[in-house]
RNA sequence: GCGAAAGUGGCGGAAUUGGCAGACGCGCUGGACUUAGGAUCCAGUGCCUCGCGGCAUAGGGGUUCGACUCCCCUCUUUCGCACCA
């Protein structure tokens, strides 16, 4: 063994050994539980950063622990490898975009090896290869088949910049997810998924959500948006025109004093006279900039309606707050009782009439809209109910006059996945003259996306472009026709690899077996960035593809693991903007002199200058320092505060570890009984705290705390005979074993060092004595009236009687308590006497 | 604006069910070994006080023998949703 610890030698070492002996590869057993275990797996943008290191390195844990608790663990890595980035590399360079895609991950994949995970690559996937979008394909056609993917031409979200369609899941604060421009409104005709058939289920399923973060669970069941609410027509006046509007407040009914047409409802244009002014509203709708929304821009039709609930005249407008896409379109508009009503109505000098009263409210009119809860008030038959109760008996009203009906809404939309991008799949549907839109036959089966054709990044689908591809015959008459050019969203992909890599590479995709045994997902582990889009559609798929027979579960992921981001200091220049640390070094920026401004603690990104590359980190301190250092930060759901100086101590740390074990390399070998003894106490309370960390809320921050103190204390033990050393050797071996899901290499190394012939990762995971790890002898805290005002150390096995009478009579305690009367005295989890005096 | 989470030393963070606040690490201070050390080892380190002791978990109140933990109010930060009728 050497003197020295040398991270860059044993690591290549064991990953080597790791490889070639096969131990990270999963082969199912049915002598043991399974346990599916799942990082985000990544986008070959080129080079692995901090953030992935630490979503696996949490993953790389968790697997390697529950292999040694006698799992059969299933721990995959592939590539979510369609995307624009490839796209945009392929017409920026001319490189195309699959060369540029497999070099990346080609790279990316020996950064991955060097950090040390245990994945089975037997089962490594890329999306991009036919092997996989093939399946993308059948789903797609199992889904047409059954009216689960249609087309329509509708209002979509468009990228000007990506020169693409977005979901609505991608839009965020009306700007595109991926370049962050603002996102415009375009008539496209578009394929889509009709998420909204699971919206129910969905949203049910969230309450079986137990393993995932409540946060997540919020978000995906907002998403999704059920309200539920009534549908009305309101009768246009001197015309057999209905206006069919979609409220979720039918108590106020008798408080709509107009009504509101979207700027895209088809009726819009239909009843406005003044066409000019509906154009403008139009346009300004049709930006859809939330930020700078008018919330009163609007005009009146020229045409009223008739409110059905009470005969009354109700002017008829056009609002650009009121959405196309959500309810029918229109509203009746009840300003007493909504505040974007209020403000409506109030700029256009509309009529206010309050139809619910707070309890003890008052009857003078509004200065905004009251929301709350109430009873009813100026509504006919209904006046004088609570408003809650209300709601249920005009809902019954309406639908026996057959003016309405009860109804439920959802805010989610169907997903559209048309995108007129060249590096994704490609939808597998033939358009022909005569027969019109056909599924391409399952045995042509994969539609091969044509590779290196070139790229010129000028609107519109580049397939379309590729003769080759879109002239096909029509699979029903045979006469010529033409392809669908637009490929699938990416989110496609990611929605169903977790089912693909049930199976091996070498293995049929979708092989039922195999799926019903590792299915679901026991522990996923990724970014909050995607609580809602990939999470949501992987929610969907696996119930498509349970009712197409091949999947058995309802919900893929059993517990979701959002860990934090990766964060560091920054520094600033007043004048030079962000600085890179050593340019900052005095305090004073290295170009001008300035002062330099300490800036916050941010997200890791190379704009920041604040980036610690995997790379470096490993090449300097090693992967085993690496992991510790970003498991001992930070619970793995919070973010880390990188500190290079944090990194230094982890460093340490396992030089300490080398040292004792090197210095005691000769005596620990041979193996005596052990007698009990503190430092086998130690090793015992270790083992438990450990086990007990990484079962709770998997936080290895304490875990690994817990190994320094027993570090600490076996460091300074004193060993002076054959039993003392036989302890020893018990403290090093329980802490190797510990410590190895931690940091595998130098555990390995260790390991074997001191006198074992087989790989740790074939070791059980250690066990506890309840016995043995019981102190024997106790500090007896006392307190009088909750303030700590003695101690006594104390034989463990004293009765309570025993330890109050020890507290009594303890002489500062009988000082102080003299000439007060004793209330009660309450001895807490047997290590703790508190008196309680009268007051 | 609505909703959620969080706020503990100089810093990152500990503290099953209410029970010694500050584990562990970083930093800092002193010492040892050294030609030297930014290496290593040892000791100390919440604040105030010479000390006794007092004060401390964003701030204020409450429940309790006892509150970082439970309840109420206020403040701050972060994240999510932002015209969803």
């Amino acid at each position: 063994m050497e003197e020295k610890y040398n991270p860059r030698v044993i690591e290549k070492t064991w990953q080597k050994e790791w490889q070639e002996s096969g131990v990270d590869e999963t082969a199912r057993d049915a002598s043991k539980q399974k346990f599916y275990c799942l990082e985000m797996f990544p986008y070959p943008s080129g080079k692995i950063h901090m953030g992935h290191i630490r979503n696996y390195v949490i993953g790389d844990v968790i697997t390697r622990y529950k292999r040694m608790r006698g799992f059969n663990v299933l721990h995959p890595m592939g590539w979510d490898a369609f995307g624009l980035p490839a796209e945009n590399a392929a017409i920026l360079n001319g490189t195309p975009a699959a060369a540029w895609t497999l070099d990346n991950i080609a790279y990316m994949k020996r950064q991955i090896a060097k950090i040390g995970c245990s994945y089975d690559w037997s089962r490594e996937l890329a999306t991009c290869t036919p092997q996989y979008y093939k399946w993308n394909q059948w789903f797609f056609i199992k889904m047409f088949e059954r009216g689960l993917a249609y087309k329509k031409n509708s209002s979509v979200n468009w990228c000007a910049q990506c020169q693409t369609v977005l979901a609505n899941e991608q839009v965020i604060e009306d700007k595109c997810w991926r370049c962050d421009s603002i996102v415009a409104k375009k008539e496209l005709d578009q394929w889509f998924f009709k998420i909204t058939a699971y919206a129910e289920e969905l949203l049910a399923g969230c309450d079986t959500l137990i393993g995932w973060p409540e946060h997540v669970v919020a978000m995906q069941k907002n998403w999704i948006g059920k309200s539920m609410g009534a549908e009305l027509d309101f009768p246009v006046e001197n015309s057999d025109i209905k206006i069919r509007i979609f409220t979720t407040r039918p108590d106020t009914l008798f408080g709509a004093t107009f009504v509101c047409l979207s700027p895209a409802h088809p009726l819009a244009a239909k009843l406005t006279e003044d066409k000019d002014s509906l154009k403008r509203i139009r346009a300004e709708y049709d930006k859809q900039d939330a930020a700078t929304a008018q919330t009163t821009l609007g005009m009146f039709t020229g045409t009223y309606a008739i409110n059905p609930m009470n005969g009354e005249r109700v002017a008829v407008y056009v609002a650009a707050f009121v959405l196309m896409e959500y309810g029918t379109g229109a509203i009746m508009s009840v300003p007493a009782h909504d505040s974007r009503d209020f403000e409506f109505a109030t700029a256009h000098n509309l009529p206010i009439r309050q139809v619910i009263v707070a309890e003890g409210g008052s009857g003078q009119p509004l200065k905004e809209a009251y929301e709350g809860e109430g009873i009813v008030v100026n509504s006919g038959d209904f006046t004088g109910l609570p408003n809650k109760e209300a709601i249920i008996k005009i809902n019954e009203y309406i639908e026996k006059k057959g003016i309405g009906i009860a109804t439920v809404k959802y805010k989610l939309r169907d997903w559209g996945i048309s995108r007129q991008r060249y590096w994704g799949t490609p939808i597998p549907i033939i358009y022909c003259e005569h027969c019109g839109a056909l599924p391409v036959p399952e045995a042509e089966l994969p539609v091969i996306l044509p590779e290196n054709i070139e790229l010129k990044g000028k609107g519109g689908s580049p397939l379309a472009l590729v003769d080759s591809f879109v002239n096909v015959k029509c699979p029903n008459c045979h006469r010529p026709a033409t392809r669908d050019t637009d490929t699938m969203d990416t989110f496609v992909d990611s929605s169903w690899y977790f089912i693909r890599y049930c199976s091996k590479a070498s293995e049929e995709a979708l092989d039922k077996s195999n799926i019903a045994h590792f299915l679901p997902v026991d522990q996923y582990i990724g970014g909050v960035e995607h609580a809602v889009l990939h999470l949501l559609y992987s929610r969907f798929f696996t119930r498509v593809l349970r009712d197409l027979g091949i999947v058995a579960v309802d919900e893929p992921f059993t517990r979701l693991l959002t860990q934090g981001m990766v964060c560091k200091e920054t520094f600033k220049c007043p004048e030079h903007g962000w600085l890179f640390p050593e340019e900052a070094k005095g305090g004073k920026c290295g170009k001008c002199n300035h002062p330099v401004e300490r800036g916050r603690v941010e997200k890791m990104s190379k704009s920041k200058k604040n980036v610690v590359t995997p790379d470096e980190l490993t090449e300097r301190y090693g992967a085993d320092t690496a992991r510790v250092f970003s498991l001992f930060a930070a619970p793995p759901e919070k973010d880390i505060d990188w500190s290079d100086q944090g990194v230094e101590g982890s460093y340490r740390f396992l030089n300490r570890l080398w040292a004792l074990c090197h210095a005691n390399i000769a005596k620990i070998k041979p193996h005596e009984g052990h007698a009990g003894g503190p430092l086998i106490r130690k090793t015992h309370q270790t083992i438990n705290k450990v086990t007990q960390s990484i079962e709770r809320d998997y936080h290895f921050n304490t875990a690994i705390a817990a190994l320094m103190e027993l570090l600490n204390e076996t460091s300074s033990f004193k060993p002076a005979n054959g039993q003392d050393y036989a302890a020893l050797a018990f403290a090093i071996r329980s802490m190797l074993l510990l410590l190895s899901p931690f940091a595998p290499h130098i555990c390995e190394e260790l390991w074997r060092a001191i006198g074992n012939g087989k790989s740790i990762f074939l070791e059980g995971w250690p066990s506890w004595d309840e016995e043995a790890a019981k102190e024997e002898e106790i500090e007896l805290v006392i307190q009088i009236d909750g303030k700590v005002r003695a101690k006594e150390r104390v034989s463990a096995s004293l009765t309570d009687k025993e330890k109050t009478d020890i507290a009594l009579n303890n002489a500062k305690v009988k000082e102080l308590i003299a000439g007060k009367r004793l209330k009660q005295v309450i001895i807490v989890r047997g290590k703790l006497a508190s008196i309680a005096l009268e007051k």
